[in-house]
DNA sequence: TATATTTAAGAATAAAGAGTCTTAATTCTT
DNA sequence: AAGAATTAAGACTCTTTATTCTTAAATATA
């Protein structure tokens, strides 16, 4: 459902978050240590969080990147549309060509309820209300 | 989240399904015809579909594929196992190693019970109650 | 038996996604 | 001003998935 690269930049974001939020920056390569992934992979997808507004990023040493908003303020939602786009959420799961109530599939009325409650959630989910309730029930963020 | 193959590959069987159920031997040439796409494409994963049980195929001049099984007990999650497998069901959103209640990642436990509803979804829904529900609402089998 | 039809199996090709590297631009520090 | 650190951009390779094709095996029919 979400690409190798969409699950990798939620986890950066969390970290950023937990690590720096929206004051202290953050190089890539610390977060790619964290990670334990590759820094050349996440960097790239960075930039696209950068260019999607949600990360601010500074060149130069004492570079990096910090949250472009407050925590609260940047769902879920927000990481999955800059990096893998919504068409998951646009797009019959038979993949026929239209999607709607009006030109429904096979199974469509099941699986709409399904969709919207996944991206329901993905839309209330907040990177502060992640990194609160994993403070909370003691898990690390990195894993 | 489903595989193009896995999408194609319901279509088909709910078309099988809808022309010749368990009963009438259906050419998978016809099929693709019907579906609109590829006869090679499908072939091949009509043959996975034959491996898992839930078609019998038959070679020659008349032959084809049918069901295996009574259409009510033929589910979506057993075409979807037979095509793409159901890692989408056991591994953790983030791409975290592990993927249990016990070893959590930051919003698993908000997640399972989205994905275990998919899950019971297609559990629940078969070849039968698709084919009838489109009769019903009369949407055409092919669109 | 010969022929035509159809699935089975797997090779070959094309496209997309994942992952790596190189170079340029920016900026901090000395 | 010079050098080092860091992101930006894009080319490049590798892997997986999608798609097409070829050949073999089986079977109905004449
Ligand atoms: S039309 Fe198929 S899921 Fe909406
Ligand atoms: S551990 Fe991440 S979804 Fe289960």
């Amino acid at each position: 459902m979400l690409s190798a690269a969409c699950k990798e930049s939620i986890r950066a974001m969390i970290y950023i978050t937990h690590a720096g939020g929206e004051r202290k920056i953050i190089p890539v390569k610390d977060v790619a240590e964290k990670l334990d992934t590759s820094f050349y992979f996440l960097a790239k997808n960075v930039q696209k969080l950068v260019k999607a507004g949600l990360l601010f990023s500074y060149k130069g040493p004492k570079g990096g990147v910090k949250l472009a908003k407050k925590p609260e303020d940047i769902k879920l939602i927000d990481i999955v549309q800059a990096i893998d786009g919504l068409e998951f959420f646009e797009t019959c799961l038979l993949g026929f060509k239209e999607c709607s109530d009006e030109h429904p599939c096979a199974i469509h009325h099941k699986w709409a309820d399904k969709r919207r409650a996944i991206y329901k959630m993905f839309s209330e989910t907040s990177l502060k209300e992640i990194v609160e309730d994993m403070e909370k029930l003691c898990i690390d963020v990195i894993f």
